[in-house]
RNA sequence: GGUGGGGUGGCCGAGUGGUGAGGCAGCGGCCUGCAAAGCCGUUAACGCGGGUUCGAUUCCCGUCCCCACCUCCA
C-alpha cells in the first residue's frame, strides 16, 4: 500500500507519489507572531510533524519550510498601541514596544510551545521581512503579465487582479460572483473589490523601519505573497505538498495559488488542511475569548499527554477540547507507558523495531492517526498477555514494535518536564523507601490495617504505589 | 446567498453494504490479605423520513440540525 492523501483542490484523495523519488518538500504555515500561541496553532504544527515523520519513516528525505509571518497590520497595531499614552501594559504587552521586538519575542513563545510539544524544527523557517526582494521580483512578474496593479488611488498599494486570473477560486472551489461582499468592503483604488494586496505602499505614521524601498513607492508586503515567495525560494516553483489549517483555504491560500500560478509556477501538487480545535463546538478564537493555550495544557497534564491528545483526532477532523480531555489521554497513555516498562525496564533501546503492517497501512491511509492508534493500543494488549503468561521475549517483541509507534507519532521524543534530581528528591525517596520498608513489615507481620495506612498516607501526599511480583513500585502522580 | 465538512454507544473517536475499531468511563470475573496494575467477559450507537437491496449505520432522494470559510485567523 501506497500513501494516500486528501487533497484539498480536488476533494479527493490521491496517491502521493513524490516530484522527485524518495524525496519530499513539504510547505506549512506557521503563525503570524502578534500574540501568544494558543492549542490551535499547535495542534497544526504536530499534525504537520507527524506527516514529517511518517514521510521519513517511509523512506522519504523530507525538505520541510514553515514559514515566520513577522510584519502585518496587526503587529504593527500592537506596537502602535503600546506607545499610545492610555496603554495598559500587561505580561503579554509591555509599554512601548517596537514591531519588531514583539515578533521576535512572540516567534519565541511559538519555538518554546512547539518545543515543549516535541514538534521538530523545519528544515528551515524564514521570515517575511528577509524576503522582500523575492517578493519584488514575483510582484514584478504578475504586473508584467498583466495580473497585477498599482492602486489608482495613490496608495502607493499593489494589487492582484482576480478577474484576471480566470483559475481564481479553484482551491476552494467558488465562484466569485457568488461570494458574500465583505461588510466592510473598502474599494479603495481596486479594480474587484476581491482583489488582495501583493504590496502596501507605507502610510504616515507607520514606523520607518516598517517600510522598503520597491518600484512602486515605500511600503511593505501583503499577507499571501510572503508564502509564494519563500514556497519558491526554499523548495522550487514546483513542491509536493502545502499545508495550514482549514481557516486559511481562503484567502490566503487560494491567494498564495492564485498569484504563484499566474507567474506561471506550478507551485503545490497537494493541499493538506487540518482541522480545528474546539472548545465545546466552537472554534477555538482569540476573538471569542474561548482559547486555552499550550502553558494551560501543560499546567493541566504531563506534556506527553497533551501531545497524544493533540495528535488523536485524524488531522482532518475538528478535535474537540473539553475539560476530562487531557486527563483522558493521560490514562490512555499511561497504559501504554506502563506496559514498556513491564517489559522493557531497561528502555526501548537498541534496535528500531518495524511497526506492524496494520500501523503502517492506518498511516498510509491518508493518516488514520485514530485506526493506527487502535492497533498501537491492541499491541498492548497482546504485550501485556503475553507478560502475563510469562513469555518475555514475546513481550519485548511486542514493546519494541509499540515504542516504535510512539516515535512515529512523535510521543517519545516530547521532553519530560525537568523533575529536579537534587537533595529534594534523594530525600523524598528515601522516605518513601523507608515508608514502603515499614509497610512490608506489617504486611509480613499480617498487620493489614497498618500496612494499607501506610498506602493511604502515601496516597494522601500523592505517591502512587503498585505491588509486583519484583517488588513494591512507587511514583508520584501529578495533577488528579 | 455561495463553498467545504459533519451528525456514531455515558464521553472521545475510526470505519464499513452483511460477522458491528480503539480509548476513557461502567458492570461481572480472574489475580491480590485488600488494593493497584494486568487479563478475560460484558452493557451500549449509527439525527429524522422515504427509496434501492435478500440485507444499510454504510448507496440514493428528501428533511432537520451543527461546524468552518467567504473579513485577520492554525
Amino acid at each position: 500500500m501506497t500513501l494516500r492523501l486528501y487533497d484539498t483542490r480536488t476533494a479527493q484523495v490521491h496517491d502521493f507519489q513524490p516530484l522527485e523519488p524518495g524525496k519530499v518538500s513539504l510547505y506549512y504555515c506557521g503563525a503570524t507572531v502578534q500574540g501568544n500561541p494558543h492549542v490551535g496553532h499547535v495542534r497544526s504544527a504536530v499534525a504537520f510533524d507527524i506527516l514529517i515523520r511518517w514521510l521519513e519513516a517511509s523512506g522519504y528525505e523530507v525538505l520541510s519550510v514553515r514559514n515566520v509571518t513577522d510584519i502585518d497590520d496587526k503587529i504593527l497595531e500592537k506596537s502602535a498601541a503600546s506607545y499610545a499614552p492610555d496603554f495598559q501594559a500587561d505580561s503579554d504587552y509591555p509599554a512601548h514596544e517596537p514591531w519588531f521586538a514583539l515578533a521576535y519575542r512572540f516567534e519565541q513563545a511559538f519555538h518554546n510551545a512547539y518545543d515543549a510539544l516535541g514538534v521538530r524544527r523545519p528544515s528551515h523557517e524564514p521570515r517575511a521581512t528577509g524576503h522582500i526582494t523575492e517578493m519584488h521580483t514575483l510582484i514584478q512578474r504578475l504586473v508584467e503579465s498583466g495580473h497585477a496593479y498599482p492602486s489608482t488611488d495613490g496608495s502607493g498599494d499593489v494589487y492582484f487582479d482576480v478577474r484576471s486570473w480566470a483559475a481564481y477560486g479553484e482551491l476552494t472551489r467558488q465562484n466569485l460572483d457568488e461570494m458574500q461582499d465583505a461588510p466592510d468592503a473598502d474599494p479603495r483604488g481596486k479594480r474587484d473589490p476581491r482583489d488582495f494586496a501583493l504590496w502596501k505602499g507605507h502610510k504616515p505614521g507607520e514606523p520607518e523601519t516598517a517600510a522598503w524601498e520597491s518600484p512602486w513607492g515605500r511600503g511593505r508586503p501583503g499577507w499571501h505573497l510572503e508564502c509564494s515567495a519563500m514556497a519558491t525560494k526554499y523548495l522550487g516553483e514546483t513542491f509536493d505538498i502545502h499545508g495550514g489549517g482549514l481557516d486559511l483555504r481562503f484567502p490566503h491560500h487560494e491567494n498564495e495559488l492564485a498569484q504563484s500560478a499566474a507567474a506561471g509556477h506550478g507551485f503545490a501538487r497537494f493541499w493538506l488542511h487540518n482541522g480545528m480545535v474546539t472548545f465545546d463546538g466552537e472554534k477555538m478564537s482569540k476573538s471569542l475569548g474561548n482559547t486555552v493555550s499550550p502553558e494551560e495544557m501543560l499546567a493541566a497534564a504531563r506534556p506527553k499527554a497533551v501531545r497524544y491528545f493533540l495528535g488523536q483526532a485524524h488531522y482532518r477532523s475538528q478535535l474537540v477540547y473539553k475539560p476530562g480531555s487531557l486527563q483522558e489521554a493521560e490514562a490512555a497513555l499511561e497504559r501504554i507507558e506502563h506496559f514498556l516498562d513491564r517489559a522493557l525496564p531497561h528502555g526501548a533501546e537498541g534496535r528500531r523495531a518495524r511497526v506492524p503492517s496494520a500501523f503502517r497501512d492506518a498511516m498510509d491511509d491518508d493518516l488514520n492517526v485514530p485506526a493506527a492508534l487502535a492497533v498501537l493500543h491492541e499491541t498492548v494488549r497482546s504485550g501485556n498477555t503475553a507478560l502475563d503468561r510469562g513469555d518475555a521475549s514475546a513481550a519485548q517483541g511486542l514493546a519494541s514494535e509499540t515504542a516504535a509507534m510512539l516515535q512515529i507519532l512523535g510521543i517519545s521524543e516530547v521532553p519530560e518536564p525537568q523533575v529536579a534530581g537534587g537533595p529534594g528528591e534523594t530525600a523524598l525517596a528515601q522516605l518513601v523507601e523507608s515508608m514502603l520498608s515499614s509497610r512490608a513489615e506489617a504486611k509480613a507481620a499480617k498487620d493489614f490495617a497498618q500496612a494499607d495506612a501506610i498506602r493511604d498516607q502515601l496516597a494522601s501526599a500523592g505517591v502512587h504505589i503498585e505491588d509486583t511480583p519484583q517488588g513494591t513500585q512507587w511514583s508520584v502522580k501529578s495533577g488528579g
